[in-house]
DNA sequence: GATGGCGATCACTTTTGGAGATGGCCATCA
DNA sequence: TGATGGCCATCTCCAAAAGTGATCGCCATC
């Protein structure tokens, strides 16, 4: 069995098309029959059933097609391995909430940046649930997500907290006024939020089902809606000191049980992280916990970084 | 890159010549080095130094290698899990310390034989050190070792305790009257034995540098030996229970804190267990816990096992 | 300075993979 | 019910890749 036959197969199965998948791979479709047809003799096992339209994976098939997966990815990182010398270069995807992105990465990614400029930092912004599945996926290589993240898969590594407030409009002047009403509605920022599930959590401890939403694409709209008295929303009380609407809505605060919510960072724990991403952890956490030693397994890079880690600390505070 | 180049890779790095690796290959040494170059090539890095004799891995060399052997391991599992029907069937190898096989495998593995004909059952004995390194390696599929096992790559599941105590010859009457003696030696079974290590820490406590060893082939020449006054060794207690040397040697207790061991079963974090190891699993934790529910992943087979979880609890006892 | 071990290179052969054409199967639709 | 279209299997042909064997050069060793 070689990796090139599972290439083949993945792609056939995420097709569920010989002559798809030859076109994916620029191959032609007697090619991927035939490939496929010796990688089941390799093993043994029929790995498709063959219909008039199409194939579907057999039970053998369904239990291949991880390990195609996986063995892809790892010949991916071994190709960075490889050419990771210890210099922190190449392309380095951070996930991020948009609330995190918006109140904390901003000097974090700056100094970043400045010490290694030899890395295109991307940041790839979506909810918690996203997220998670696109750091398992490999399409990020790390991301800061709302905690905490029980998946035997991924490392967490706790950043900071955040203080959860429900926002609205000033004409609001409490919450048991606002739920009398009757008739609310929950600005979100996109419909897997994991502060709009918590939101709702939220409404229904106090009897409150779960109310109608308006969906809008940044966090200013949001904003100037619940301003306006469109709606409420639930959001890290921060947001708010970097804003132009921190004068225009009313903050009601929440029991510490509910509104203290952790922001961890997650990544792969079976892939070596790259020294792009090491680098990258190792300033979060001089950033976000400067009380504490740098994780094990962090290669320090040794006055270079922490010179940058005292400035990303004085830009912290912004 | 594909990973019949890793193949070729890892048997050059291996034997640190081209020529003997492509003996083991089946093939010639040009071409051997013509695919180290397309290697190289493919990964944008030199992997290996060549000298006029032999050639030895660069850093990018030391990178990709434990990734070679990754990806040779996972198509290797890959293609056990397309066989793998959920039937237990093909050679399980179960690694054991010595005293564990002796005193604690037999109705296991004869109710497992019994119940799982298909399975090539094969018991592999070594010390806890050996054990771990071939369990990691993927030489065996689990192995019952000393706990606690700390590594991150493996998966460790408590079996059952032991009660260490050390055997000297009936001439002996206290501890203290044998280390006031001064010339012990000590009786282990093997130099990397873990209760050798256990026996030296327990006598550097007390004080007593680490004395001679003799090592022996066989738990019976070690209890003869010393019940012949030889020397004294450090092994479960139970051990006796199934020996002819049960009145001829002298048993000292120790604290609880330093006799109690337990014994774990340890595999591979990341593999997928097979079918067969799992049953084998199921059965060992009915056995040896019955109290415990099957943990989590454990997949049962209904009342077969249950069957023959009650033989084997009958036979526990011998 | 002869020897032996080992890698690089080259010309040559064999194997494998890929291309393109064709045929068969089957669901769909007129 | 026959035409159509989508899709997979098979076959032949060709090109690329992998493998072979001979030879050369390097260098440590004796």
């Amino acid at each position: 069995m070689e990796s090139g036959d599972l290439r083949f197969f993945e792609a056939v199965a995420r097709h569920g098309a010989m002559t798809r998948a030859a076109e994916e791979l620029h191959t032609v479709q007697s090619n991927v029959t035939a490939r496929i047809r010796a990688l089941e003799q390799a093993v043994g096992a029929s790995l498709f059933e063959r219909h008039s339209v199409g194939v579907t994976l057999t039970d053998a098939g369904r239990r291949l097609l991880p390990y195609a997966q996986r063995v892809s990815r790892l010949l991916e990182e071994a190709k960075r391995a490889v050419q990771d010398d210890g210099t922190p270069r190449g392309r380095l995807i951070i996930g991020s909430l948009e609330t995190t992105a918006a109140m904390r990465l901003a000097p974090l990614l700056t100094g970043y940046a400045k010490a290694y400029p030899q890395v295109e930092l991307a940041i790839h912004p979506g909810t918690t649930c996203e997220l998670i599945a696109a750091v398992k996926q490999g399409s990020v290589d790390g991301a800061f997500v709302c905690g905490p993240v029980l998946d035997p898969e991924l490392d967490q590594r706790p950043m900071f907290q955040e203080e959860l407030s429900v926002l609205a409009s000033m004409a609001v002047h409490s919450l048991d006024h606002l739920i009398g009403a009757g008739n609310i509605r929950l600005a979100v920022l996109r419909a897997g939020c994991s502060y709009r599930q918590r939101l709702e959590e939220l409404l229904a401890r106090r009897g409150i089902p779960a109310p109608r939403l308006m969906e809008f694409g940044t966090l200013e709209t949001i904003l100037a809606c619940v301003a306006a008295g469109l709606g409420i929303t639930l959001l890290p009380r921060r947001i708010l000191s970097s804003s132009q609407f921190s004068d225009s809505v009313a903050v009601f605060g929440l029991p510490p049980s509910e509104a203290q919510v952790e922001t961890v960072f997650v990544s792969r724990r079976d892939a070596t992280p790259s020294s792009a991403l090491t680098a990258f952890l190792a300033l979060a956490e001089q950033a976000f916990r400067p009380g504490m030693e740098a994780s094990e397994g962090t290669v320090l890079n040794g006055s270079l970084l922490r010179q940058v880690g005292k400035t990303v600390l004085a830009h912290q505070n912004i």
